[in-house]
DNA sequence: AGGACTGTATGCATAGTCTCATACAGGCGC
DNA sequence: GCGCCTGTATGAGACTATGCATACAGTCCT
């Protein structure tokens, strides 16, 4: 069951859950013809009104990534656009400073930190 | 001169300035005690209000990220004296998980972040 | 003192976001 | 057909974000 997260980081929650979903396609989490989950359901699971999510879902078809079919569900798209690898990368060097300067902000040695989120991960991916 | 790059990808303008100049602390293109670019600069750089600016602005100094001088300008803040052990690793629990839900819900893997982060921390410490 | 720079603060208008509530409409299985 | 699932739609209300204009207030330099 995808597991998605939001946060108040400002983001809006559509753009958290549009992005969110876009990269799950993109890495093959979700698959070509897959179902994704029911706005309703999305919407349940968030604690985020039916039209929040319709918004998401709304531009992830506009860009071609999903099929929203009426009254069937919507799905995975067989030829979605392709996310590149370059630019996880960055994603994840610009995470990286962000925590970085959030740990040096909060006088922490940002290596502790790495550390500690290494064990955090490992516990983390044991439970799949 | 910080070049900033704003798009129109639905997240808020003021949550693209406070995150790409956190990153530019993070990374250290900005150096504790540098001064940060004139509110009334960047806004007139980046087509944006003043008001924009400064929202950003604030969330950054109430982070303890930078410190706000009026009249005189902004700055990245001095790297905060540690605190005592006990605090200290409690701050770096919470920190770290804060980063793992972070790295989550961007659909990146907290460990390869993490990694990341060492990478960095190491530059850092070479640098002093 | 005066000017030029800084951040701080308003008011008004517009647009976007989100929630809540309530419906409508199409497909599927019994 | 009927019930239950799906997506579609609308309107009210609260709140936020943004731009534009205009000011105020503190600091520094000459």
């Amino acid at each position: 069951m995808l597991n998605l997260q939001l946060d108040n980081s400002g983001v809006p929650i559509y753009v958290q859950i549009r992005d969110q979903l876009l990269r799950a396609i993109g890495s093959r989490t979700l698959r070509p013809g897959e179902q994704l989950p029911t706005m309703r359901e999305l919407a349940v699971q968030l604690k985020v009104d039916l039209n929040t999510v319709r918004h998401a879902y709304d531009e992830l078809e506009q860009t071609g990534a999903i099929v929203i079919v009426r009254a069937r569900g919507t799905f995975v798209a067989e030829t979605p656009p392709p996310l590149d690898g370059a630019r996880q990368t960055k994603k994840i060097q610009a995470l990286s400073q962000q925590a970085i300067a959030l740990a040096v902000s909060a006088g922490l040695d940002p290596a502790e930190v790495a550390h500690e989120m290494l064990q955090l991960a490992k516990r983390h991916g044991a439970k799949r």
